[in-house]
DNA sequence: GATGAATGAGTATTCATTCAT
DNA sequence: AATGAATGAATACTCATTCAT
């Protein structure tokens, strides 16, 4: 790396990282809007108003898109939980709440997320970015278990609670028959539950 | 429906089933032996040595095939949880454990599990009847929160405790960067921690 | 290999054989027809009148499609080639004249088997049937060169007169700036003259 | 056309010429290491370090790039020949041995004649200022055939040598089943062969 | 009851080329 | 003079599903 960068070279590298941040806009407001495998290159060019070819300006790959938008909103996702993790008590339950209320509310997120879990070894080959990111969350949630644990009790335990609160959303957030709303409120209250469970078990 | 059958129909309509059951069986065992994007109508037909056209005379769908498979496993699943609910203390240990070393060894289980799990809705209304039987084995996980408990209260226990073990498998079955062994070992990990966790603080 | 088919099912290989066959002229009458790279699965699809997808019950793939043409009409022009050398003096000339007026005439044949020949070492692995059947072309000249040569010497020289006949259609049939039946018939005097060459001289 | 040139015009236009050369450059690179359809204009822009809009300052087409490479290589390999025709006896033998060692060495020719020769009449109307160069091979060779040939007769055999050599390029340069050095070989033995028998044959 | 045949709709990706800056 | 951005057009292949026989 040159130790500095001309202004204008600067800018054009800025100006495509705005480009890039707009195709992950529209990928991921149609991952909020349809269903995963309906999302397809085409209807992000069509969403950001460019034609399919220009977006491999920027992703070398269609999975190379889709870990990226993975990324951004699981750090988002981060940076929310560590706010929460300023506040008081109680501190587990506040945040499973923000964890799946997230989730919730991006529905993009939950979708790529499922659909990496779900792909097998085959997808995860890719995803070492987002694992730093994930491990960084795990880090948050075991802070969480301190108490005479031993590291890797309360590493464990931080697992299990992760775990639990995607497997939460995983198992209700679609569970047929009831309003979204409903299932919504359902998917809050089992977060609380595993939360408190996992406050006065996890010791 | 008439009152009673007549037998040549009986014959048939079991007969029927037989063939069914054979198809079911070839799909499992595709399930079990390859990741679900390989496992077409084509291939389940080859492996039953019939044509994929076949197929549509005992489901009228792929998807109803699938959900057929996901019942019987998941039905068969029940089975083994409920011998094991027989047995001794720790109860919710031994149940988790038994659960997820089901799904680890069930490949094909986890997989239709994780596919209409993550399908959304128009997956999920399929499901009726699965939905039962999911019923069924929530109830069984319910009669292990017994104690002063709620009904609501056991019932929303039993809800997260499953969706916390589907959580373990999906977030760590397919964990990158370790050995199946060693990823399977720390499913039962976890599912074990989670058991205790639910032990001790659901109450 | 049963001993013996049933009727019914030799019935259906032979009309399959007969589809296979129209897929086969459709792609040989476009070639004589079009440049090799204007010929696609669509085009052929639609010249027999069928859909792309039904061209892959058929061939597993372009190539295989591409090869079976190739080897049809080599074919061809083997027993063309055959039966005039069953015929008079002076042999090599009109073995040369014979084999250069088949490739002018059939342009297909001459395009894939120039893609073929320039595509590489990758294209030519799957040529092996091809292969064969060139083999059994150059036994033929071969036949023409006895005298009291060696068999490397003769079969050297059979070598020698196919490339160069091939050679004089590549080089010339295409020739510019002259008109189509202006250049068929430098490209027959060529042959003859290499013919004539090889006559006196391959001895 | 100015009958002078202004010095600063010219400086240029040398300048120009220059940077077209480093673009030739590239591309004969490229294409004797790689497979034809594995060079794209892009691939060429890099290994020159300019962008790929920035060729077509130099040339208009792909094509036009294509022929001057076409160009700039026969006409080393004629310069080659002139040179090889010089010595002595005997003389078809080491021009057809040169020939087709210099086309066996330079990928990047066989594949771009080959490409322009299997082209057909589009491809070749381009090919223009090749034709004169191709023209003065032909020359070359025909000077070989004095004898007591009419003009006519000689110019003949020097179009069937010329493209006998390249049948036996093409026919045998990529042969399936043996070793590069094999192939070599083998076509430098039939290059002989072709050069003896038109030097007994074609009197 | 079964099947061979056929298909329509769908997908990611590539590349030469153009143009505003 | 150069380039970054963008694109239109193209392509092979897959698969669940239907239907006449």
């Amino acid at each position: 790396m040159s130790r500095s960068e001309s202004p204008l070279v600067k800018l054009r590298r800025e100006e495509k990282e705005v480009r890039k941040g707009l195709i992950l806009d529209a990928a991921t407001a149609l991952f909020s809007r349809l269903p995963f495998d309906q999302v397809g290159m085409r209807e992000i060019a069509t969403e950001v108003g460019i034609s399919p070819a220009a977006i491999y300006r920027y992703f070398s790959d269609r999975d190379e898109l889709f870990v990226e938008v993975l990324c951004r909103e699981v750090e988002s996702v981060y940076d929310r939980l560590a706010r929460v993790a300023e506040g008081g008590e109680p501190m587990l339950e506040r945040l499973a709440t923000a964890y799946v209320t997230c989730l919730t509310d991006n529905r993009a997120l939950f979708q790529i997320m499922t659909y990496f879990m779900a792909g097998g070894e085959i997808r995860a080959e890719r995803l070492e970015r987002f694992n730093q990111i994930q491990r960084r969350l795990l880090d948050l949630f075991q802070r969480q278990f301190p108490g005479g644990h031993s590291a890797a009790r309360s590493r464990l335990l931080a697992h299990a609670l992760f775990a639990s609160l995607n497997g939460v959303l995983i198992s209700f957030l679609n569970y047929p028959g009831r309003e979204a709303e409903e299932r919504r409120s359902h998917v809050v209250r089992l977060a609380k539950a595993v939360a408190q469970v996992f406050a006065q078990g996890g010791r």
